[in-house]
DNA sequence: TATTGTTATACTCTATAACTATA
DNA sequence: TATAGTTATAGAGTATAACAATA
């Protein structure tokens, strides 16, 4: 029962969005788990990339985008190119079935938000937006091994 | 490559904000988990409250809560005290030892955010608060069961 | 019968380490 | 030697279902 600081009350709260995400993910299709749902969105944000970049945007270990990338392959959403300047990593890109399943995944984000969100406005969602983008920013690539 | 909507968008942010949890939780003690720590946080900001109580202001499961419970139990930093109103019930309540974790936990993640957001006036950091707040009403208490 | 809480099981996400192939 | 990526293994978080005790 204590006065909690500045800082505190961020850290609940950013604790505490962990539920929001729960509920989003619960609207996805039972074949695209979240991790895959990212990759494709990633993909599709900002186009064809390298493993390691997927990493790095995600902030998570290789070995982890890895088995995400590998799961969205297995399901023919994401194809892997050879990359022409480095035989070691491909390049990724989404497939038609790919752009498919990103449009539905879309739909289904903007569906359940607009539901949830229907008592914001506008400036307040992309306020909101705003500031996740800066405080992810803010954190830099906080990743294990620190890249 | 196609243009995002403004939900599309604020789903991008939610989903990515993970890595500053992930980065957070890097600055706890090895003996205290994430899941943990929030029992803790909770128990201090609201009072001695019923596992049922955790697992609603958690917005997870009681399976999930009653875990993340009984670890803090394990290290002595809550105690179950009778709850005269249900004998199927007990209250939960943070130990002298529950508080001094709680002191380090805060002392950590206060250090941590202050390193972190630097250059973020303290109207910012009120208002991303604020606003993940309301995101966290609005989403309800998004739970599998649905309450 | 219904509810509070616990436990067993399974699934997702993530990190570390060992490994392969190429630079 | 160093780097890109994969895979095996382990740990944390969560959900479902079955269960015990009490209401």
């Amino acid at each position: 029962m204590e006065k909690p600081n500045r800082y505190e009350n961020l850290a609940r709260q950013v604790s505490a969005i962990g539920a929001v995400k729960r509920g989003m993910a619960r609207a996805l299709p039972v074949d695209c788990p979240s991790g895959s749902a990212v990759v494709l969105a990633l993909l599709n944000h900002h186009g064809g990339m390298r493993m390691s970049r997927v990493s790095e945007l995600m902030a998570v270990d290789m070995s982890v985008s890895s088995r995400h990338v590998a799961n969205t392959v297995e399901h023919g959403w994401v194809e892997r190119l050879p990359d022409p300047e480095d035989k070691r990593s491909r390049i990724l890109r989404l497939t038609p079935a790919g752009h498919d399943m990103l449009a539905e995944l879309d739909r289904r984000v903007t569906e359940t938000l607009a539901r949830n969100l229907a008592d914001w406005s506008d400036e307040d969602v992309d306020l909101l937006t705003a500031l996740l983008a800066r405080l992810r920013g803010s954190f830099g690539d906080c990743r294990a091994h620190h890249a």
